[in-house]
RNA sequence: GCGAUCAUAGCUCAGUUGGUUAGAGCGCCGGUUUGUGGUACCGGAGGUCGCGGGUUCGAACCCCGUUGAUCGCCCCA
């Protein structure tokens, strides 16, 4: 490579061959699941902006502190790459008048953007699939969803995985839980490791999942959410949980599972590897494959009337990465041109087996007596061989006789 | 933002305590062989050993810096 070569920016990806493979096979499974369970197809901007995240998710998240890819267009407005899907189809909903469709199931995948280290399965831009309920305030809307997702890993060849569930309650429910967490932390402030002291002001809530054996030590006897989940909030978690146990989705209690962005309400939930499976040994420190949760406080921060809404995304490189390397379909007819004066034959024969809806390649540059081998070694179901002296010959494991029938060539 | 490890051919990697013109396999190109065959043989192209300094008679190898990658911490999908 010529120093004068540009290099890709950290944290990009060029993907390809079987890894590549992988990613459209998530994608396509995931496009067909959807349908499924009837979610519309959505697509959305890239960027919006910068308020529509920085209101969304929380000025003082470190998503929007120091995460985004932010800048000024020609005009002077601060635009910004999105981090997450959640925002922006919020923020569709309302300026688009999607109240009139509520409740409203859509799905989408693409790229989204992080300004972070990258590491193994997280990079700055990664892709995922998107899936969300909004307008819909009852349980059955979360259980449609992960039924969804659980349906979504099973045909992805994913078994070794679990839902992880807990409620974050309603707004006053979590609230008082917060303030009795800081509590409990505060009066063993100093014999916490460091970064929790911090969370202890900025994030009390991320200290339960805290992997220091320091802050590990108090966590059993934390407060737990279900000492302050109001009655409705209690309904709620258990119609969820009862709606799940009927649709045949496993699922395990998770106290100490929260979220990060100040939005979500209820239902939080991440399908998690089992440990010491093939999984979680292929994603390393990235354990959560599928993540989401109920938003039912996000549109009112985007100045709409409130609307519940539950969701998840998922990263397509980390299911990529449990789905394995792919291989790519075997052509359905290669032709090997071994003299050069068959080439136009060849090229009709491939336009005649294209059209009829055959996978072709053609071969024909190199050594002529080297082509056949060359064919060979591609994933294959006929090869065509056209020889001097006008023969032809075929093989392969199986010589379809209705491609060669489309070009008009028979055993 | 912090830490650890790594960087040699298009790819995967050897390269001894520092010692002549830096190697292999695969891939690519050409030739021979075979001619229902994924073979074998011969040859070729392709490297300022990530980059910049330093130590030394001599550096792919030792030292410093730098860039990049990987894995982890923070955070998070």
């Amino acid at each position: 490579m010529s120093k004068k070569t540009p290099q890709a920016i950290r944290g990009t990806q060029d993907i390809f061959g079987a890894d590549a493979e992988a990613f459209a096979f998530v994608v396509e499974t995931f496009e067909r699941v959807r349908r499924l369970y009837r979610f519309r197809r959505v697509e959305m901007p890239v960027f919006e902006k910068t308020e529509v995240f920085a209101r969304s998710l929380g000025e003082t998240t470190d998503v929007v502190s120091k995460e985004m890819y932010s800048f000024d267009d020609r005009g002077g407005e601060s635009l910004t790459l999105r981090p997450e899907f959640t925002a922006g189809i919020a923020r569709a909903f309302l300026t688009n008048g999607w109240q009139q469709y509520a409740p409203l199931k859509v799905a989408t995948h693409g790229p989204l953007f992080r300004y972070e280290r990258p590491q193994k399965g997280r990079y700055r831009q990664f892709h995922q699939i998107d899936a969300e309920v909004i307008g819909a305030a009852e349980p059955q809307a979360d259980v449609e969803l992960l039924a969804m997702a659980d349906q979504l890993l099973k045909e992805l060849g994913i078994h070794d995985v679990t839902l992880h569930l807990n409620t974050l309650g309603d707004a006053a429910s979590r609230d008082a839980w917060r303030a009795a967490l800081i509590d409990y932390f505060r009066a063993v402030k100093d014999q916490l490791s460091e970064e929790s002291q911090e969370r202890l002001e900025k994030n009390p809530l991320r200290i339960l999942d805290s992997k220091d054996p320091r802050d590990k030590a108090f966590l059993p006897d934390a407060p737990k959410i279900d000492a302050f989940l109001s009655e409705e909030a209690s309904a709620f978690f258990a119609a969820v949980t009862s709606g799940l146990d009927a649709a045949g989705v496993k699922w395990v209690r998770a106290e100490g599972l929260v979220r990060g962005l100040d939005y979500y309400r209820h239902t939080a939930f991440e399908f998690i590897p089992d440990e010491g499976g093939a999984s979680a040994a292929a994603l390393g420190s990235q354990s959560t494959v599928l993540a989401g949760g109920r938003y039912d406080g996000l549109m009112e921060s985007l100045g709409g009337a409130p609307t519940p809404a539950v969701g998840w995304a998922a990263g397509i490189e980390r299911l990529a990465m449990l789905v394995g390397a792919r291989e790519e379909e075997p052509a359905d007819l290669i032709i090997v041109v071994e003299d050069d004066a068959r080439l136009a034959e060849a090229i009709g024969h491939m336009r005649a087996a294209r059209s009829a809806g055959f996978s072709a390649e053609l071969i024909a540059s190199g050594s002529p007596r080297k082509r056949y081998d060359k064919a060979m070694k591609r994933s294959h179901r006929v090869i065509l061989s056209l020889q001097p002296n006008f023969e032809h010959r075929y093989s392969g494991d199986d010589l379809a006789p209705e491609v060669l029938g489309v070009i008009g060539m028979h055993r």
